[in-house]
DNA sequence: GACCATTAGGACACGATCTGACCTAATGGG
DNA sequence: CCCATTAGGTCAGATCGTGTCCTAATGGTC
């Protein structure tokens, strides 16, 4: 009666996203209307594009079921917490292709994430293992989502960065894109008061604050914004090559180790190898390694070999103490 | 004009989820309405609950900030895919108590979701690392989704079920609640067949189909489902002791292992421990310890002791190998 | 087969609501 | 100071939404 219609609307849908059946009479007695208007009302749905199973006979109802469209999401509190602790866990070593979206789906989800349920997020998120680069390079989350949102609004970003050689500068930069590489994320933006593109690494950056100054998109140079990192990148060479083999079958491997670091290529029927590239987390790859549970061996590069030898000495160690 | 205003209300609600500020003239422009409309619009929504920030003066506009009540979400395709795999896989070793919600989440993003991206999802999905609990039981996320669908619908739930001898069986289950332990899951449910309640290990499960036949809920004997799953673990003794001593401060140890594996305690300046139990993922629980990334030593149970020294051998012989 | 539940939708009348076109006021930035 | 923006009042007319009647069709159950 007080509430109008579209705010019926809404509470429809959010009522028909719960995974089961309802009933017109439910649904009636709950939205405080007519049994009429509730169906006038799931026509309205169905022309707005969401479409709206129903049932006949007894035991009948409405349902939402996956149509052309994604329907807004309505959460409540702990899917909501669920999500966002989720995206924040995985936002560092999310699928290649996929992590762009997710920061951004995570940014979206934040900026109108009530107070409490941020507290509870990052209460949550605290007990989680931190979002590492692989080599100890800790991203806060809220680091990427403040860029993010810099990003998507075309506002002004100011942060804190500290250079390879361990120097801190401040910047103001117009930022571009946040771009991942499988492993470490980058932003590729303008800098102001250097007036040239720069890339930046985000584990490098702290205290990043968007400004609220619009700015109008420059053309970047190259085009495209994972080309010009690429392109940067090269420049640094940042790549390791590395061979690994494996005593088990190539489904195996391939099963248990992330599919950036490569796709494991049979070598006969119980075994397989893995070349590729990898940045600098050698550390982080020799755990890995072992985590993939069969026999194997390291060939390149020996920064990596060494590694391995020094992690096995040291389990060795863990052992046979006490 | 053609699209009514509870159509129009859900577009601007779209609108304003983008992280930027929106002025009146380039809503009115999208909406197809006059300025007036939007700002009766936005009034509408502010009455819903939905806190629409303003800023006056020139380049002002609208923008959604955090309020009381989380507002439906409008993700695009991309941001839809990256929750989904995010959460698919976040789903076996989410926080705990928060897996439930996270399940829900997943099982009502996907009742809603395209089908087009729904095979976005699952290829991307494959090229993760798969759900495991730890020790290699694998759960496909669809069987999750599947069963958390089915609770929330009340509707009997059919699945291969096998059992811990290995002997497999068919199930028609009125399925009560979902729990996660941390690192496995479990599914309460009320076996018609055996008319009584029983506890399933999703792992074991196979091919879950909802019948679509709907039940009035029982009542479970004890009360709680987490109680009553404790209760029903109890009597199988699933956990072990462990202790282990690492040569570094806690805070740095506790920010590198899961907070479910437990917390360390300080033994002084450099030093801490931990101790608890675990269920029966010691080859799992080896390669945690190792990733630490500090001289550590085990001390129980005798199982973690000897796979800690089994890999120490095996990461030695892959570096001597060659 | 009969019966009961459900969804589906037409017709109509009354009232509520929405919209656009005018106003004026206030505010922030350059 | 000027220009952009948001904010809101008022009014007339059209539009829309609602509840109360109908009737039809369908699926499950006894």
């Amino acid at each position: 009666m007080t509430t109008d219609t579209p705010a019926r609307l809404l509470q429809l849908l959010s009522l028909l996203q719960t995974p089961r059946e309802w009933p017109g009479g439910e649904l009636s007695d709950r939205l405080g209307v007519s049994r009429r208007t509730v169906r006038r009302d799931i026509d309205r749905l169905r022309e707005l594009g969401y479409p709206v199973q129903a049932s006949k006979g007894s035991d009948g109802g409405y349902r939402l079921v996956a149509g052309k469209a994604l329907p807004p999401l309505v959460l409540d509190d702990e899917e909501a917490v669920a999500i966002a602790v989720g995206l924040r866990a995985g936002a560092g070593h999310a699928v290649e292709g996929l992590d762009e979206a997710s920061v951004r789906a995570l940014a979206k989800l934040e900026q109108v994430l009530p107070s409490r349920l941020r507290r509870r997020v990052s209460t949550l998120q605290a007990a989680t293992t931190p979002l590492t680069s692989g080599d100890g390079a800790v991203i806060a989350p809220e680091t990427l989502t403040v860029m993010a949102s810099a990003v998507a609004g075309q506002e002004r970003l100011r942060f804190a960065y500290r250079s390879k050689d361990g120097t801190p500068t401040k910047r103001l930069t117009e930022p571009h894109r946040l771009v991942s590489t499988g492993r470490r994320w980058y932003l590729v933006a303008y800098d102001l008061d250097r007036a040239d593109w720069r890339t930046f690494r985000v584990d490098r950056v702290a205290d990043p604050f968007a400004t609220g100054a619009r700015f109008a998109p420059r053309e970047l140079p190259t085009g495209d914004a994972a080309e010009y990192l690429r392109r940067s990148m090269y420049v640094r060479q940042e790549a390791y090559e590395f061979e690994a083999t494996f005593a088990a079958p190539a489904a195996y491997v391939a099963a248990r180790v992330p599919a950036w670091l490569g796709t494991p290529e049979p070598l006969g029927e119980d075994s397989c190898r893995i070349r590729s590239s990898v940045g600098d987390a050698v550390e982080w790859l020799a755990v890995r390694l072992a985590s993939v549970d069969c026999e194997f061996t390291v060939q390149e590069p020996a920064e990596l070999v060494q590694r391995v030898r020094e992690l096995g000495a040291r389990l060795s160690r863990a052992a046979a103490d006490n």
